[in-house]
RNA sequence: GCCAACGUAGCUCAGGGGUAGAGCAGCUGUUUCGUAAACAGCAGGUCACAGGUUCAAAUCCUGUCGUUGGCUCCA
């Protein structure tokens, strides 16, 4: 055996304890509410992803004293050294076995009646369980609870509101310390914390869940914006404008009247109903509409940089990764069902093109499926999913197989990246479209002269610009490349005699394109450059005397470190160049 | 939308029926300094908003709004 095998074997060891630690806490924590709450209805209790949790139904929400005895209960029953056993029984005997606990009754009613069914228990608790538990409950680890929430019973808004106990179990002290440690530093990369002390954007109730770029936020905004737009150009791709409100009469064709109304602003003008537009597609159907199109033209790619808003409830906001307006770096493309394969993968490579330059290795890749309500004939969904997973299969990424998951107007495949915390957010995304055509009755004329249908594929590279820069702000933590910095450098003169020189450096940077600032407060030089390491500014240039008689800078670079003294048009040399190639 | 918690100065937070507090940031002055915090002073508040209880409410109660963690949703 190779050591590389060796070790995945103790990784895989490893995670496997982890889920028989996890999911045997669940049980001691059931066990130990039970206790305290006898009338509580046990609902399900898996393991998960960092830790575990118990769902419950009980007559009151817990606090926090609550979850303290709970604990306590459990420490007890861990230091019992309880061992795990699993018992198999008949369909009758299980239910009469948990005849008082209502949500256990549901899912042995709803297993299939070959399925075997068993309970494991631990001394004189047992629960409904497949089982996969630690040998008893001394070896459960180190746990600890973290966090009540409420959940759905099944996971359905129109069921019973259960009460969640989160919790968290590892092999050792020093497991568990780690995992805290990891959601310490997941805070300190929020992107909520770091968008207030970078002054890049903020919230305000007066227009809730909808950010307020300040001037730094903007100049990163725009310069992704800058990007996307230098890829358009290389990749073939004409900028559109198109307007903000439409007359109901648009989204009634559109559907998104019928289908998406909840999450429209709507208004009444001289008693005519407008909607303001949540997606960009409908506008881009105006536009084909306005010239007759040949076949020669096609593929035509029309991007809109368009702000939209959609009414989110309340309760699914989240910082800049789940906004009520947005702008997207959205584009349409009209081609022929034949050119759908190539179109996709020309996207896919811009789009690998662009994340490489972020940094994203942890993308995942999902091909969603047709879903049972859809328009379009079957043949359509063929040739659409097909030539989808031909991109996925020929370019070698790995991808998972949503069956169901794809809009009703066509199959889709987005791209997912996770935040700070693991949770993984939708950015890009590339959706074939048979429905929009037809709804706008959209033409193109073929080589026979003969009027065709074209397809349209919806498409988003970075996705909604907000959430794309939530995450990469999450995910750089908060330490911007130079060309996206909002401040590429700061030039900080050691006492007042230097600002002049200062000054005369910054003005050289910027004739060169460079944003740059000079520090000219009366703090000493090592507040100043505590203030510029806290901005995360990537250069800062100390300038004293010797610099000014040699005409040079001490830079400093953010990542630490004096790099020593250069003539200033080498610098300017430098940074300009590392701008330019995005490094 | 649902369950829960939270909302005090620009930010981070303390205070919890009887005069509104700190640190940082800001402003003013002094200092002119060589690679992560000089010193002093000043200013800063409808304690989210609206009702109620009380002699008295930032504090207790109710409602509203917003935010946060989950759940549900997410063309």
């Amino acid at each position: 055996m190779s050591a590389q095998q060796v070790s995945a074997n103790a990784d895989q060891d490893l995670s496997d304890l982890r889920y028989r630690m996890r999911h045997s806490a669940a049980h001691v924590m059931a066990e130990a509410v039970m206790k305290l709450f006898p009338e509580a209805q046990i609902a399900i209790g898996p393991p998960t992803e960092d830790g575990f949790y118990y769902d419950f139904e009980v007559s009151r929400p817990f606090t926090p004293e609550d979850l303290e005895q709970i604990e306590a209960l459990m420490r007890e029953t861990i230091a019992a050294d309880r061992p795990f056993r699993g018992e198999t029984l008949s369909r009758d005997h299980a239910l009469e076995r948990f005849s008082d606990q209502k949500f256990k009754i549901e899912i042995i009613s709803d297993l299939p009646t070959d399925e075997e069914i068993t309970v494991w228990s631990h001394h004189s608790w047992e629960d409904l369980c497949r089982g996969g538990h630690v040998d008893s409950t001394g070896k459960i680890g180190v746990f600890k609870l973290l966090s009540v929430a409420g959940a759905y019973w099944r996971g359905d808004e129109k069921r019973e509101m259960l009460q969640r106990i989160y919790g968290t179990a590892w092999e050792s002290q020093e497991a568990l310390d780690a995992y805290l440690e990891r959601v310490a530093e997941a805070e300190r990369r929020d992107h909520r914390r770091l968008g207030r002390e970078l002054d890049l954007f903020f919230f305000d109730p007066i227009s809730p869940a909808s950010p307020f770029f300040l001037p730094n936020g903007t100049i990163v905004l725009n310069e992704l914006i800058g990007y996307v737009k230098e890829l358009y150009g290389k990749y073939g791709y004409q900028e559109v404008m198109t307007p903000q409100i439409f007359n109901t009469e648009l989204w009634k064709r559109s559907g998104h009247y019928d289908n998406y109304l909840d999450n429209m602003y709507m208004i009444n003008v001289d008693e005519r109903e407008y909607g303001v537009k949540p997606m960009n597609c409908p506008a881009a159907a105006i536009l084909y509409l306005a010239n007759l199109h040949s076949y020669r033209e096609l593929p035509i790619r029309y991007a809109d940089f368009g702000r939209l808003h959609r009414y989110e409830r309340s309760g699914v906001t989240h910082g800049l990764m789940r906004v009520r307006s947005m702008t997207q770096d959205d584009a349409h493309i009209f081609c022929t069902s034949d050119q759908i394969g190539q179109e996709v993968n020309s996207f896919i490579e811009m789009l690998e093109e662009a994340y490489a330059v972020f940094g994203f290795s942890e993308m995942r890749l999902a091909l969603s499926l047709r879903p049972e309500k859809r328009v379009g004939s079957d043949e359509m969904w063929d040739r659409a999913e097909a030539a989808l997973e031909e991109v996925l299969e020929t370019g070698g990424q790995d991808y998972t197989k949503e069956s169901g998951e794809g809009a009703f107007y066509g199959p889709k495949i987005d791209f997912f990246v996770p935040d700070a915390l693991g949770r993984e957010w939708q950015l890009g995304t590339v959706q074939v479209d048979f429905s929009l055509p037809e709804r706008f009755d959209l033409e193109y004329a073929a080589e026979d002269g003969s009027r065709q249908r074209p397809v349209v594929i919806h498409r988003a590279m970075l996705g909604t610009l907000e959430r794309f820069m939530g995450v990469l702000i999450e995910h750089l933590a908060g330490a911007f490349p130079v060309w996206l910095s909002p401040v590429q450098a700061k030039i900080i003169p050691i006492a007042d005699r230097h600002i002049e020189y200062g000054e005369s450096v910054r003005l050289k940077l910027v004739a060169a394109g460079v944003r740059a600032e000079v520090d000219s407060g009366s703090d000493r030089m090592n507040a100043k450059i505590r203030a510029a390491q806290q901005r995360k500014i990537p250069y800062m240039l100390v300038v004293g005397d010797r610099e000014q008689e040699a005409g040079q800078v001490a830079v400093r670079a953010r990542s630490g470190g004096n790099l020593g003294a250069v003539s200033v048009d080498d610098f300017v040399a430098q940074i300009t160049e590392e701008i330019a190639t995005r490094s």
